[in-house]
DNA sequence: CGCCCTTTGTTCTTAATTTCACAAGCCGCT
DNA sequence: AGCGGCTTGTGAAATTAAGAACAAAGGGCG
């Protein structure tokens, strides 16, 4: 009774397999060596059956009547993202958000080196990043040729995103992060995958709307409020202390 | 013949609503006045049909044999979304992520007005992010009670989230853009967003994975690359320029 | 002023995703 | 060693989204 991923594995199923894994570091962290599926649903809000049906896509990997291991579940998910292994990856466009990505620790965590930035602002170029210094976009190609990264994060103003992105291609780029706003039109070789802040603030604006009759309304702060764990107990830091020193240790923290 | 969003409307098709909303804001610097779903297609990928179909959730906007007055739908759409108004957002989290989100232009730009900064950190409060000052976190509720946000941006470490979360919900926050790689628990009158890079990036990795068997193989950077726009004539400044800067100009960028 | 060409709004089909439901498998206890 | 309680893996049903197809409507031109 198996099939291991035969055909084509559906896109919402690969989603959540990064939340799965996210979630089994905690569980693992917390010292819990096993878990069912209605835990998991129990837990994280997603469906049991969803859950099994996600894994079925790609083997066996829990025991009727027992559950999953969790650092096996663990690192065979991360097996199949491929990020048992490290991912070189580059970036273009040294801004704020770019800036903000370099020093994002997660990336680390999860085995995503990033090997390279570039950017075409001459008051930016040479100067260092963290520990990368910033290279001239003219560059991309010819330095690429030796990283041999894949995977590059487009972090570049609306305007600039499609020159840059058939530059990536050009690079032997397979797959981009994008955050500008725009619609890529790349090979279809290559993966691209969206990330548009705007985009979601708009969909929270428009279901906020539903409610919101039409303002001026009040609704004291003090509704039913609670629900999940309101007695917030121990609070931990906010915000990285200071980026360089949160460095250090693995899985600490990992807004971004 | 028409219906104006009687029941509910399917997220997909909202999601698509700020794209199209994109969309249409460069076709109106473009100078171009109207614009045809068969049109929109050719220069978006979106489905004609679907275009027409998502628009039909809110009534008609176009002229049969004509096409969409681009303006016009450029508001309406707006103001199905509600960010033709000014929307307050606060942010938790004044982290690398978070201080890039408050120097972004691009939430001016579509109305929502970060009306203040959160943090735990000592070292933080008090001190100024741009235009604002960081608050104790503390001091939550109490100062939206008078700001009376309803969107807030969670920027905040992992740890952490679930804690700030339940303050949010208790200071009469109602949306929240979590990017926080954690799944939150809050009452079912608050609508969550997830932003989640690493999950991403785990998407784009698993991709690669299927056509790069095992690596070690030379790929040739000249690959039949180009296929879209390759002569990527005019060449747009990347990042920026300096964040205070680039401030002024509506439009003039948008990547984050 | 009526014909022809174009493009919309919408219904009907098809495809994809989620959820249900249950036989089969594993464990522990007697 | 076998019985009972749980939990998995998965085929089949239900739900949801995407895409085609077409009647109705607008505009322009002869």
């Amino acid at each position: 009774m198996t099939a291991i991923s035969n055909g084509k594995v559906p896109v919402p199923t690969l989603e959540r397999l990064a939340t799965y894994l996210r979630f089994l570091i905690d569980l693992d962290q917390s010292d819990i060596e096993t878990i069912s599926s209605a835990e998991v649903e129990r837990q994280t809000g997603i469906n049991a059956a969803q859950f099994r049906k996600d894994l079925s896509y790609f083997g066996e990997f829990g025991k009727p009547g027992v559950g999953y291991n969790v650092k096996d579940l663990q690192s065979r998910i991360a097996r199949i993202l491929k990020i048992d292994r490290e991912q070189r990856v580059i970036l273009v466009g040294a801004g704020n958000l770019g800036s903000a990505l370099v020093g994002y620790p997660g990336l680390k965590e999860h085995r995503f080196n990033l090997v390279a930035v570039f950017d075409n602002n001459y008051g930016k170029i040479g100067r260092p990043l963290w520990e990368l210094e910033i290279l001239d976009i003219v560059r991309l190609k010819e330095v690429n040729a030796k990283l041999r990264a894949r995977i590059a994060i487009l972090a570049v103003p609306a305007s600039a995103a499609q020159g840059v992105a058939d530059m990536l291609v050009d690079a032997g780029i397979h797959a981009i992060l994008n955050f500008a706003p725009v619609i890529l039109r790349v090979p279809e070789y290559v993966v691209v995958r969206n990330v548009s802040f705007l985009q979601e603030l708009a969909v929270l604006s428009y279901h906020l709307s539903a409610e919101q009759s039409e303002d001026g309304h009040e609704l004291g702060s003090q509704n039913g409020a609670s629900e999940s764990s309101n007695g917030n107990s121990a609070f931990h830091p906010l915000s990285e202390a200071t980026p360089e020193t949160a460095e250090s240790r693995a899985q600490a923290h990992d807004a971004v």
